[in-house]
DNA sequence: GTTATACGTTTTGTATACAATAATTTTGAC
DNA sequence: GTCAAAATTATTGTATACAAAACGTATAAC
């Protein structure tokens, strides 16, 4: 594997599940340092980070990880809205039933994996990733693909801020399975329609939750 | 200007407008040494035309300019009709009637444009490119804005596969202002289904032209 | 003639040295 | 003490040298 690549890989993860916070900065030498790569490959996954908007040019402190406050949320669903609907669209016109058939079954269970402590929780957002995946396989429309990914990244780091309680996951998993049946039955329009109800409870959800864990406004 | 920005805009634009054809390889050395540029900020500028989509690690032949098929257009427009329907959506809600008015005023007027040879279809691409600006600045959200200058890097090079037809051109003048007049109506509803038809409409003439210029269908 | 392997060549990947720029501190004037 | 300017220091940007990998070719074995 590339020094590049593995300093983007762990780059990302750290930014990702908070390891590096919003408003860190980021000195080449340093982070060079401590990632055991020399400066060049450092510098190619940082530019790559740039243009993911995990890190940002900070007037006067160099490089920093992007801060992300509640309007974040509001705007990437402003994205995440269309997105996820075309996807499921073209997963219901395209998608293997089999294959969602098996996803359907494996969401009918998920009340299990939720109430069973950490490993359960981790277990489900697995789940939710292949879930994931399996959509992306579906659509074979790399373009979206490739926006979706982007936009999953950002969705990975927001989660951080939003309780994660029981409750909302299973409401969630039954939303789900609601778009996934729409995908077996090849039923493009209810799969759209049944997005957009997912989408606007996560959203409700994680502004509710993330206000009440004090995450503040963006600032001027 | 960073020498890796300067690479980077040269590259961008050779590969935008056609001087580096789909397939042609790009060579370090070659590429530093026409731009004049050392191979570290090359590098760098080709790090992010991969992450643009633009350019990618062909086995055996290094990095090529990316291929543009019949299938890319197709598949570009699977993301470009959610993005650009949101996008008008939100530039309703949220946009300076003024500024869409005066928009709208000069869309009026862009037969004259069309018809006036090289240089006024030139100020035509022009005028859409503010338009798209416009409502770029009025939906105020980095991820759909994001995405949305992502889109349109690659449609402007799939535009060239497109005969220029100012029967078309016109056509499309009249869909967009009726995009236009429901931003100024802040009717995002109506600004929705009038992007969805020029939506439509542009893909349908793209697919047309394409097929008619030879232009052929991905290859395995 | 075909395949495999080893050698040479080219090209990419990484480290480091140097240059330029930006930030900070120190010093001096008021 | 405060402000400004200069000098010092730190940090980023670029070039280049070196290492590693990939590619092609030639040669030998079958």
């Amino acid at each position: 594997m590339r020094a590049s690549d593995k300093a983007y890989r762990a780059l990302l993860d750290d930014i990702v599940d908070g390891t590096l916070a919003p408003g860190v900065a980021l000195a080449e030498v340093e982070q060079s340092a401590r990632l055991g790569v020399s400066r060049t490959p450092l510098r190619e996954a940082l530019s790559q980070l740039r243009k993911d908007g995990l890190i940002e040019q900070q007037r006067g402190r160099g490089l920093t990880v992007t801060q992300v406050s509640l309007d974040d949320i509001v705007e990437l669903y402003e994205l995440r809205q269309p997105l996820e609907q075309q996807a499921a669209k073209l997963a219901a016109l395209r998608g293997d039933p089999k294959v969602f058939t098996q996803l359907a079954q494996e969401f009918r269970n998920a009340n299990q994996l939720i109430q069973a402590g950490d490993s359960g929780i981790r277990a489900y957002y697995a789940l939710n990733e292949r879930l994931d995946r399996a959509i992306e396989d579906a659509i074979e429309s790399p373009y979206l693909v490739a926006a979706l990914k982007s936009l999953h990244l950002h969705l990975a780091r927001i989660r951080r801020l939003s309780r994660r309680d029981t409750g909302r996951l299973k409401a969630a998993a039954i939303e789900t399975l609601v778009i996934i049946e729409a995908i077996v039955d090849r039923n493009p329009e209810l799969a759209a329609s049944a997005t957009q109800v997912h989408m606007q409870q996560s959203l409700r959800n994680s502004l509710e939750t993330a206000r009440s864990l004090q995450v503040t406004k963006r600032v001027a």
